[in-house]
DNA sequence: GTCTATAGACGGATAGAC
DNA sequence: GTCTATCCGTCTATAGAC
């Protein structure tokens, strides 16, 4: 291990990151105070404000990743011929992401209502929901009928939904990501 | 329309209970004041303790119906032998019992962190999740393999998470209702 | 049934010492 | 980097007049 610049003295950033997406995973957002986090972790509240502008700044330092890596699979599929073989290329990648990312997606669907409205603040505007519309219309096609379009905004949404409700219940996360592939192909079909 | 006792002089208690589902599904339930409730019916934050208990009582008024009939539902299912036509009956009369109360369907999945801290509080214990897992187990059987199990889970849960999405661009419900009901099956199936 | 007024607690955020 | 102390806002809920 090579140092990387100036070393940090503790590693109180990512712990407040990891105790803050567990806290408002379980609890939700709002519920969950600052003092509460601090509190986990034998600091206290101001020690946050050294290392996070707010608490809304906590979510976005676990979020934005994951919204980035949304982003780049919408890329590479504008770039892609529509067909079938894209669509389930376009699946693959799409759980990949899922289950490489559980914790945050977990937060994000235990916390829509809160979610949506800390998004319409920015001016960023990292819309959850307009990326799945953006990746419905690639996966449809632009003027396909209702029918398919709710399947294929069902194959998206199953994919997180379902691994939330069953995860604390399965050992094996390849076979569970497996099943879940094999799922959101079946139902664009 | 006759006498049933005494009629309310006002219908505070109903518009209350119509806004405050809107609000908390649009803002969340943390989010979402007494004050600000009040402020849209132009009446005051104590009028409203006149009607509720409390804020949660305001949440029970309008959940409690949905999860008796879910209850009803899992009755129902119980003395029925199993089998494909059980299955099929027991998704059709859920999506019913979705579509027959979107709105506060749409208030649970916005709110899922909030409802489960909500839930484990009451001596009743009303969980939302409980019910989700006895539904699976009469689907598939006490003994399924994950994958079974997996596409269960999801059958349900694509159901109303699904119909949330898109709902506000559908001009016909029955339609998307019949669509929810195949997709639902195909993927039980 | 609805009001005014207020209690009592807790939230996010900041200032400044060390 | 972390602390103590504090500001100021908002919230739920209640008491008591009308």
């Amino acid at each position: 291990m090579q140092h990387t610049g100036v070393a940090p003295r503790t590693d109180t950033r990512s712990r407040v990151q990891k105790v803050a997406l567990e806290l408002f995973a379980e609890q939700g957002y709002e519920k969950t105070s600052l003092r509460e986090i601090a509190e986990r972790l034998g600091v206290t509240k101001a020690a946050l404000y050294y290392h996070f502008r707010s608490k809304e700044d906590i979510v976005h330092s676990f979020t934005d990743d994951h919204y980035a890596r949304l982003d780049g699979l919408i890329d590479w599929a504008k770039t892609q011929p529509p067909g079938e073989q894209t669509r389930h290329e376009m699946l693959t990648r799409y759980v990949g992401i899922v289950f490489g990312g559980v914790e945050v997606f977990r937060f994000i669907e235990q916390n829509r209502a809160a979610m949506q409205t800390l998004e319409s603040k920015g001016d960023r505007m990292a819309r959850f929901r307009s990326r799945l519309d953006t990746m419905v219309d690639l996966l449809t096609g632009p003027d396909a009928p209702l029918r398919t379009r709710v399947r294929a905004a069902a194959a998206l949404i199953s994919v997180s939904a379902t691994c939330m409700v069953v995860w604390d219940s399965v050992h094996d996360p390849a076979e569970l990501q497996a099943i879940a592939l094999e799922l959101a192909t079946d139902i664009t079909d």
